[in-house]
This record gives structure tokens, sequence and C-alpha cells, in this order.
RNA sequence: GCCCCCAUCGUCUAGAGGCCUAGGACACUUCCCUUUCACGGAGGCGACAGCGAUUCGAAUUCGCUUGGGGGUACCA
């Protein structure tokens, strides 16, 4: 069997995009899965939108989502370059190729002239297709139109290719996910190939990059499907093996338009400054579309790829719903190692004076405010009372609990027999059960009892373990807060 | 307008003619656990878009309708 051989294309014009982080997951199972090559190709052809931070974000992102190409215009390899702009001087001699097999042609219409063409069309409730009108021009005509100052434009001859390897004007082709697709060509217009400027077209260049580079399969979304027809027909005017195609269904929003930024992030880099880890978008980004055969959701890419079939791919679009992502980034911080998650909350801890705490006292920290962590962004609230002398008490609170008659009674008995205690961990357990026992004999509920202490200390009702927010603030601010809760 | 793709709970999906009174996950919800919130555990709610056809039998096949998405550039 040949060499699988998958790509991914980015035009770098913006973050990498989560829906091009998924083509590109799909891509990368897919090599995984088969044994074969991942290849980054930058397609920057648009130097208006191309910049280098994008290409950067593109590089880091790809990285952090732990998809790793083998090819790429970083690492190299057997068929670069890489970066479409420095692959200029080898697409017309492509060109050439097909002006003298009589696949293509020069153009010499204006705008103007094209423009009135489509608007005919449309007048007539009729699809456009380009007239030809430039197909069969003589030496002469072309010199004449050349004399006025006119560069022409080449364009692809669709029936001709579609008549030499095609017999109905119907062509098909088996879709990796989508099964048999077909289009009519005579619907297709001839298309333009190479800009009078000398530029090449989005696509006839991919399909140059993608052949010489050998690219097997093209794992891409559904939006290219117009475009495959059209390419096929390149490849075959050229004399190239046609690559195997497989189209993904779209990433849509809730609202079912297309992902943009009024929805919130889309690029994979404003998910992690949200707080959102890197594992848990690549796997949930890969249940859209595919379900794992032994039903469990939550697992690393290499075991998806083991278990991934292309052809098992849903082939309809679908929705980025935020909650199920949620749970997910919850499961996974839930799964972080220790040591790697107090790295990873130190960047929405930056306003916090992190040097007051000893790394014991930090990890103490991190391990009793870890649990109900959706979004690592979610610590810089959840840990607020762990910094500072004093705390900022809640107005609600401060009303509905701190100012109650048991509350302060519960306050000054706390300060009085605190002030004794040993502050470990150990037994500040003992006491503070003794101490909600003490009070339950006078029918106070713990909870009562508690809440009050949480809400001196912490300023609110919810939070951390007692015990272990208290170990980690300390005795002094502790006694301290508790003092100035007290009327 | 024209062309193409898609269609199972709110969302992601399982399901490839009888195993389906349609399964799982998220969300929502009830209860339990509990010093709070949460986590966790046990339940609940909830879908085959509609209409025809094929068949002894259809979520699964076919057609039409409707709905959604994409394409229609000398953008990529």
């Amino acid at each position: 069997m040949e060499d699988i051989r998958v790509r991914i294309a980015p035009s770098p014009s913006g973050n990498l995009h989560v829906g091009t982080a998924r083509t590109a997951l799909f891509n990368y199972l897919f090599a995984k899965k088969h044994g074969g090559k991942f290849v980054l190709r930058i397609e920057d052809t648009d130097a208006e939108r191309t910049s280098q931070e994008y290409i950067d974000n593109i590089f880091d992102s790809l990285k952090a989502l732990g998809l790793n190409w083998d090819e790429g215009p970083d690492v190299g390899g057997e068929y670069g370059p890489y970066t479409q702009s420095e692959r200029f001087d080898i697409y017309p001699k492509y060109v050439q190729e097909l002006l003298d097999k009589g696949f293509a042609y020069e153009c010499y219409c204006t705008p103007e002239e094209l423009e009135a063409e489509k608007e005919e069309a449309a007048k007539n409730k009729k699809a456009y297709v380009y007239s030809k009108k430039c197909e069969n021009l003589t030496e002469e005509e072309k010199a004449k139109l050349r004399a006025e100052g006119r560069k022409p434009a080449i364009r692809f001859s669709v029936e001709k290719a579609q008549k030499a390897f095609h017999e109905s004007p119907i062509v098909h082709f088996d879709d990796l996910v989508k099964g048999n697709l077909h289009q009519d060509t005579s619907l297709i217009g001839d298309f333009v190939i190479m800009k009078s400027n000398g530029s090449p077209t989005y696509n006839f260049a991919v399909v140059i990059d993608d052949m010489l580079m050998k690219i097997s399969h093209i794992i891409r979304g559904e939006d290219h499907i117009s475009n495959t027809f059209k390419q096929i027909l390149i490849y075959e005017a050229l004399g190239a093996e046609v690559p195997k195609f497989g189209h993904l269904g779209m990433i849509l929003a809730p609202d079912r338009s297309k992902l943009s930024k009024r929805h919130g992030a889309t690029a994979v880099s404003e998910f992690v400054e949200k707080g959102y880890l890197t594992d848990a978008l690549i796997n949930f980004v890969a249940l859209l579309g595919w379900a794992p055969s032994d039903g469990v959701e939550i697992k690393p890419v290499d075991e998806i790829a083991a278990d991934f079939r292309i052809g098992e791919v849903s082939s309809s679009n679908s929705i980025f719903e935020y909650d199920k992502l949620n749970w997910m980034n919850s499961q996974y911080i839930k799964m972080l190692d220790i040591e790697d998650l107090k790295e990873k909350l130190k960047p929405f801890l930056k306003d916090y004076d992190l040097s007051s705490l000893t790394d014991e006292q930090y990890t103490k920290m991190v391990e009793i405010t870890r649990e109900p962590l959706t979004l690592l962004s979610d610590i810089t609230n959840d840990a607020k009372y762990f910094f500072g002398k004093d705390v900022e008490i809640d107005p609600q609170v401060q009303a509905d609990v701190l100012d109650t008659e048991v509350s302060q009674d519960v306050l000054k008995t706390f300060l009085e027999q605190a002030k004794d205690w040993e502050w470990t961990e150990e037994n500040l357990h003992e006491k503070l059960e003794a101490f909600r026992g003490f009070y339950k004999e006078k029918g106070i509920k713990p909870k009562v009892t508690m809440w009050a202490i949480r809400a001196a200390v912490t300023g609110r009702t919810r939070g951390a373990d007692m015990v272990g927010s208290l170990e980690v603030i300390g005795k002094d601010t502790t006694l301290y807060r508790v003092q100035k809760a007290i009327k």
C-alpha cells in the first residue's frame, strides 16, 4: 500500500481556530492510526492578511494540543518548502504543462466584462458559468489584447478535462466520510488557476502542493466539497494520482451560524487564556463528530487514535456547546497531578502575592480549592481570601450571617478558644469538631456555627474545606479577621 | 437564484431491517452523602422533522416536503 500522508494547511490570517484544530486533529488521528505522516503547510499566499504573529500562534497552539507534525516549515522534510510563499516559482511550470496539454488557456477578460456576465446569469436565474469567450482566441487576437496592455489570467478548461477523463459530465468521487459525492461539471465554469499578476489561485496551488508533497488523503471541512471536483480535474489533467478525500461536517455556534468572535472564544489560544486545558479542548473537539467504540469519552489523543476510523466520523455539522467542554475541563483538572496544577494555576493567581505562602501552604491551598474548579481561571476568585490581611465581606453575607446574634456569639467564643489552639490540621480538625458539638448542644446547627466562622474569615458562606482554609490562612490572620467581625 | 451536503433527546452521539416500550454523555431536575459550596452516588425529564413508498416488520432502504449548513471570486 502507498504511504499514508495527510496534511493540515492553515492560512495564517488569524490565530488557530478551533475548527482548524479539529481538522488538524482528525488528520493527526488518521496518520497515527495508519502509521502515516502528518504534514504542516502554511498557506500564506495572501500577504495582506498574513503575519508572523499568527504563524507563531498556529505553531504554538498545535504543539500545545499535542498535534505534532512530522514535516513542516520549522522541522523541514523531504518535500519542502512548507511555506507557500516560498513555493511561488514552482507553479508556473505546471501552468505551462496545462497550457501545453490544452487543458488551460489565457483569458483577457476585464473585471467589468466578467461582472456583466454574472449579472446576466443572475437575471436569468441561471448558475454563473464563465462564457469561455477567450478559449479560442487566435494568436493575433491575443497579441492585440496584449498590445492594449492587458495581462492574461490562465483559466482551466473544465470541459476538456472532463471529456478526457470522464464519460459523463457528472463527476463522482468516493468521500471517506460522506460516501459517493457527485457534481455536474458543466455547471462549474472555467476557473482561473493563475491570476493576471502571476500568482496561483487557491484551487491550483493546493493541488500542486499536495501533489508534490505526495499527500495521499485530504481530510478537511465540507466547505471544500465544491472545490474537490475542480481539484480532481486538475490532478487528472496533470496526470497525477488523485488522493482520497474526506469531508468533515462543520462546527457551528449554538445559534447554528458560523462560530465567530461574538460567540466567545474561537482561537485555541483564547481558550487557554480563559482557563481551559488543551487536553480537555482536544478531547472535547474529538467528540464532535466522532464517538469512542467503548463509550468512554474521556481519553487521551493516543487512545483516541487507536480507536479512530475516519469512516465512522459523523457527516453532519455539530454545534459547539460550552456545557460539555466545561464539564470535561473540570474532569481534566481533577486528573491533573498536583505539581502540574500548581504551575498551571499560577497565571491566574498573578494578582496575588504568592510569596506570602510557603510551598507547603500553596500546595494545601490548591488541594482544598481544586475540587470545584471548572476553569483554571476560577481560582482567581476562589482563592482570593487566602491572600492579604483583610478580607472582603460580601454585603449579603454580612447581613444574613455575621450580623445575627448567634453568629456574634459563636465568633466571640471562637476567638476566646482559638487563641490557645495549636494551628495544625489535626488539631484544628479536632477542635472545630468539638466546637460544633458545643453549639449543637445549645441547639445551634453545625452548619450555622461553621457559617459564622467561614463568613468572618473568608467573607463568604461557601468555599474550600474549613480546616484547610484556616490552616493556610494562618492563626494570626484568622484571629485578626474574626476579631474584626465582632461588633 | 443555481449547485452540493446534512437531518435520533436542548447539545454531542450509539444505532448499519426485527436485539429499540431507541442506549450513553453533557445540561436540567429529585433524593442520598456532607461543617458550606462542590465532588461523588442513586433516580427522573427528554428524541427517531413531516408525508408517502418498499417490507411480514423501518430510526435504519427509496422518493418528496420542510428545516439547517456550505459553495457559487483573478479569497483561502
